[in-house]
RNA sequence: GGGCGAAUAGCUCAGUUGGUUAGAGCGCCUGCCUUACACGCAGGAUGUCGGGGGUUCGAGUCCCUCUUCGCCCACCA
């Protein structure tokens, strides 16, 4: 065997075959008794994997996420630590619709062709079929998940803790259902959080609109908007009370344009005197400002655009959309809209206007303002003990400077529409009784019949925002709601989360608010944030784009630990990873040749160690060690103690009850220390150094020393 | 409009509380197929540490300012 060790190690051999024996020795998987909390004696350190969309395929980011959270977890699991590390996908609710939408679409259909429960049958089959995927994926790059415990936010026991976790905030006052302007994407047909509508910086046109004075045609009030479309529903034209150019017309009306009908001129100080003409119109039911400023003043909130974002007549919007614009797409209708302004001489001007648009974080599509009832949860009291928890040093994020980012957030934080207008997904766990029309009864069980008048019930007909099961991964994964469960009770809080910047509003900062309000702890005392995979002209790797890596074919090419290798060396904390996509070998060579190094050292041993056994080094007499023995074994110590300061502490002092000192703050996690110190005792020291003056003495008198 | 970060060898980045000739990998140059490794070994070159000003015995490291990139947040229609 040892002479037909190859020169180089070669990946597609032995990566597999290393993996699989692994696996079959359950050395990932973590045993709850063996924790001290369950009165076994090594200390529980867990990770749980950000859960990646269940249609998803490995990609680069996977590739650097989940190697960062590998490299942590061994690390521990070396430590004698109890580690686990539990794996698992996201039913991703808008995505993975979306994907069926595609097929349907493809085959001449829509959802509404299938009908809501054939639409989610097909959804379920193409996710049993086809979802987990990646999860096997994790498995080539080397991830030591413990795949016992996979789990899916779809799953029966996990959709359990998501209609726990309704109830129990519904039944504290923390989730109603509210009537305003949300996020509309015109094309996923839903609404959206905040979140979900990101900001896009765009590049249209301000427009400067007459509304002639009633009573006095020579005056006018000149208006400017953006979306001349939806001057259709305006309701008001607003200045501000101090503005004196305008004070003589406040409480008088002017005329809409082309609806031909007369509304107020208000004074409300949204009104900005500085921008434009200091004159804004109010459309209610189309813009969320304006709500706010339309129920201050009791006006009404025609509907003038629909959910497909066509302009049409709906709430007490009769009369005000013409014949020649219903139907008509909005963006279309601003066109048309601005030219039959221009006709009739009330277009005044037109510049061009830099500002920031929403577009739906899914499809990209301009999201709508829209009215309608949606699902809220109050977020303020739920995010008052998730910032004590990161004041009072239970909570570290890393890089540092994330965490004035997550308090803005919590400080600032606005309620979450969690109610979306999709099938695939948590159905909201609320009936309706039409026959008596009794209150919403919100429910763990399904509801068969009204209680009250034995009527029959229907379901609200929404899911909930993906986002609202995730927020809940700590906790469901480990067994809560059953706050008996061996997992939950042996492995939370957990230790350290690991993910992108891009989702810490959506997922980190929720999840540490879920973990204070189910289980009063914060699910993790550390939140490490890693850079984003770029190629060399810094753009961040996307299949769309065409410049990314597949993970699989370096793996292939180079194996698993020349990828986490290289992607971990070039991990300063906080930085980007910057990779070839068109010279893979140029990009992960440095992994590649260190991973050969190491192939070497062993097989120069296991050459000259021939099959005579080795003596164990604590049978030598400490005597007969050369200067070289000592000294490489001082490096030895003096790399692992480099290696451990790199990544440690894994975990608050105990004496500290969960809270980290001032100088532990912000320590730990350098993944690209933790590769240097490794690569430079491996390569410069034992290599270069060790091995070399070896040589000599292997046919020599102290041979056995050397061996040992 | 607010807030934050970064600018150090051709490229990607390290440079702890300011202290002798500024480091690593890749790339480049010169030798070496020295039986663990040419995905290697030995050696070498390369930087007005973004510009300007200041503090200091001494600054890549602190302060001010300018420039250029990048990120986050934000209801100026």
């Amino acid at each position: 065997m040892r002479a037909d060790l190859a020169p180089q190690y070669d990946p597609a051999h032995h990566d597999p075959a290393l993996y699989a024996r692994w696996k079959a020795a359950g050395v990932f998987t973590a045993h709850a008794e063996r924790t001290t909390r369950l009165g076994g004696d090594r200390m529980p350190f867990a990770i749980v994997i950000p859960p990646p969309n269940v249609t998803a395929v490995l990609h680069m980011g996977h590739g650097l996420n989940d190697t960062v959270q590998d490299v942590i977890v061994r690390w521990r699991r070396m430590a004698g630590d109890e580690a686990l590390w539990v794996p698992g996908t996201d039913h991703a609710g808008i995505a993975t619709q979306n994907v069926i939408e595609r097929q349907l679409a493809a085959e001449g259909e829509t959802r509404f062709d299938l009908g809501r429960d054939a639409f989610v049958e097909r959804t379920s089959r193409f996710v049993a079929e086809t979802g987990g995927v990646i999860l096997e994926q994790l498995e080539a790059i080397g991830a030591s998940c413990d795949w016992t415990r996979t789990a899916y936010t779809f799953s029966a026991e996990l959709s359990r803790a998501v209609r726990e976790a309704f109830v129990r905030l519904y039944e504290a006052g923390l989730i109603y259902k509210g009537h305003r302007v949300i996020h509309w994407c015109p094309r996923c047909l839903t609404s959206l959080s905040d979140e979900e509508a990101e900001f896009e910086d765009e590049s249209g046109e301000l427009y400067q609109i007459a509304y002639p004075v009633a009573g006095a045609p020579a005056r006018s009030l000149v208006v400017a908007t953006t979306r001349p479309e939806t001057m259709l529903g305006d309701v008001a034209v607003a200045v501000h009370p101090d503005d004196e150019r305008y004070r003589d017309l406040v409480g008088r009306r002017v005329l809409l344009p082309i609806v031909g009908i007369e509304i107020p001129v208000i004074a409300d100080p949204y009104a900005d005197p500085a921008f434009g003409t200091g004159v804004v119109k109010i459309t209610p039911a189309h813009d969320a400002n304006d709500f706010d400023v339309g129920a201050r003043h009791g006006l009404p909130k025609p509907v003038v655009i629909d959910e497909l974002g066509a302009m049409r007549e709906g709430a007490d919007a009769a009369g005000r959309v013409p014949e020649s614009l219903r139907g008509v797409d909005r963006f279309e209708a601003r066109q048309r809209i601005v030219a039959m302004l221009r006709a009739a001489g009330r277009l005044v001007k037109v510049e061009p206007h830099q500002h920031a648009v929403r577009h739906c974080y899914r499809c990209g599509t301009v999201v709508e303002p829209r009215l309608s009832d949606q699902w809220f949860v109050r977020m303020a009291p739920l995010a008052k003990p998730a910032l004590e928890a990161l004041r009072a040093g239970r909570l570290r994020v890393l890089p540092e400077r994330w965490e004035a980012v997550y308090v803005n957030w919590m400080e600032n934080i606005r309620d979450w529409n969690i109610s979306r207008q999709l099938w695939w997904g948590h159905r909201i766990p609320v009936w309706y009784c039409d026959a008596c029309g009794g209150a919403p009864i919100v429910s763990r069980d399904d509801v068969s019949a009204c209680a009250q008048c034995g009527g029959a019930v229907r379901q609200d007909d929404d899911v909930l925002d993906t986002w609202f099961s995730s927020w809940l991964w700590p906790l469901s994964t480990l067994g809560w709601p059953n706050e008996e469960a061996r997992d939950l009770q042996a492995f939370y809080p957990t230790d350290v989360l690991v993910t992108a910047p891009e989702i810490l509003f959506f997922w980190v900062a929720r999840m540490v608010m879920a973990g204070h309000f189910f289980l009063g702890r914060t699910p993790f005392h550390t939140v490490y944030l890693h850079g984003t995979v770029r190629d060399m002209q810094h753009v961040k790797m996307s299949k769309s784009l065409g410049n990314g890596i597949d993970p699989l074919d370096v793996v292939r090419l180079y194996g698993a630990d020349a990828l986490r290798y290289t992607v971990i060396a070039g991990l300063g904390l906080g930085t980007d990873v910057m990779l070839d996509p068109t010279n893979l070998e140029s990009s992960f060579a440095p992994g590649r040749n260190f991973v050969t190094k190491l192939w070497n050292i062993g097989r120069f041993i296991l050459q000259n160690l021939g099959d005579a056994p080795a003596p164990a080094l604590a049978d030598i007499d400490p005597s007969r060690l050369t200067r070289a023995d000592a000294w490489i074994l001082s490096r030895l110590d003096a790399a692992i103690a480099e290696c451990d300061a790199a990544l440690g502490p894994a975990r608050p002092d105990a004496s500290r009850e969960g809270r980290w000192t001032p100088a532990q703050l912000y320590a730990g996690l350098r993944l690209s220390e933790l590769v240097e110190s490794a690569r430079r005792f491996a390569w410069n020291e034992l290599a270069d150094w060790y091995v070399e003056s070896t040589k000599p003495r292997l046919g020599g008198p102290d041979a056995d020393v050397a061996r040992a």
